[in-house]
DNA sequence: TATAGGGCCTGTACTTACTACAGGTTCAAG
DNA sequence: CTTGAACCTGTAGTAAGTACAGGCCCTATA
């Protein structure tokens, strides 16, 4: 039940773990809609805002960008997404972080293997520099 | 041996790969030297330019940050560099790497098995949408 | 009720590593 | 000599925030 308490920004950054500016920021780009004010201006979130928030968080953490959270926010708020829909995002999402996975495995068996060929001695030859002046294709 | 070749931007930027407007970016961060220039003013690269131009890009490629390069450059530079010195950088620089293979697959497995839940069907409930809404703590 | 000091307000600038113009000049091939 | 590609400069844009400065508000305590 949504118990009507309002939260200050700085209430709302510190449940959700949301840097406080960060949800200034969030609001001027239209993920977060602008919240009732105070009186004085001071910014007065509802329950539906701390949700929101959290899933945009939720959203980051797991890799998705700005665009992708704003899709799923789209769908989630015109009312009638589809399973099917959210999941091709998800999907597709996930097959971008298995190429980033793959691509960062490269790199580590390449800067492995060049570690391997230094003995980290104190002479001023390196096969590690060698190996970066290369071109190599 | 340096044949005399003289290298305009676009000359370089092919045989680097690098693109053309990223070399003038360069340049201006102080990573590849101000090359003599033409009566005209047209930049004219040499040999050196184009071998530490394949070296930031080689960094670069490994995913070594700007100021990495910069560093690595300097000792280069500075000509008394030890093999330890590189050896520490690289080897630094392959922990981090590592570091975000293994978030970069905490991620893979958590969207897996969240479309694992999701069928993919027409109706408006979708279990991935259920889980981004939950705090995870 | 007065006040102190923390929290909030706004706008703007900075970050990384480029990329993309606009508007003008130079170069080189024919 | 012409013409069109390539180059020149400065500036602005990208993602996703973060970090101020300078000023106002809010509330707990005396």
């Amino acid at each position: 039940m949504s118990n009507g308490r309002r939260l200050t920004r700085g209430k709302l950054s510190k449940l959700t773990g949301c840097n406080i500016e960060t949800i200034r920021y969030y609001e001027r780009i239209g993920l977060l809609p602008e919240p009732p004010r105070s009186a004085g201006g001071h910014r007065l979130y509802a329950e539906d805002h701390l949700k929101r928030l959290v899933f945009i968080r939720r959203c980051r953490e797991l890799g998705f960008s700005l665009e992708e959270v704003r899709a799923f926010l789209a769908l989630v708020d015109g009312g009638k997404y589809t399973c099917g829909e959210v999941k091709t995002l998800t999907l597709h999402h996930l097959q971008s972080i298995r190429e980033k996975i793959a691509d960062m495995r490269r790199l580590e068996r390449t800067l492995a293997e060049m570690s391997a060929q230094c003995d980290g001695g104190t002479v001023p030859e390196c096969p590690i520099i060698d190996a970066l002046f290369e071109t190599r294709l």
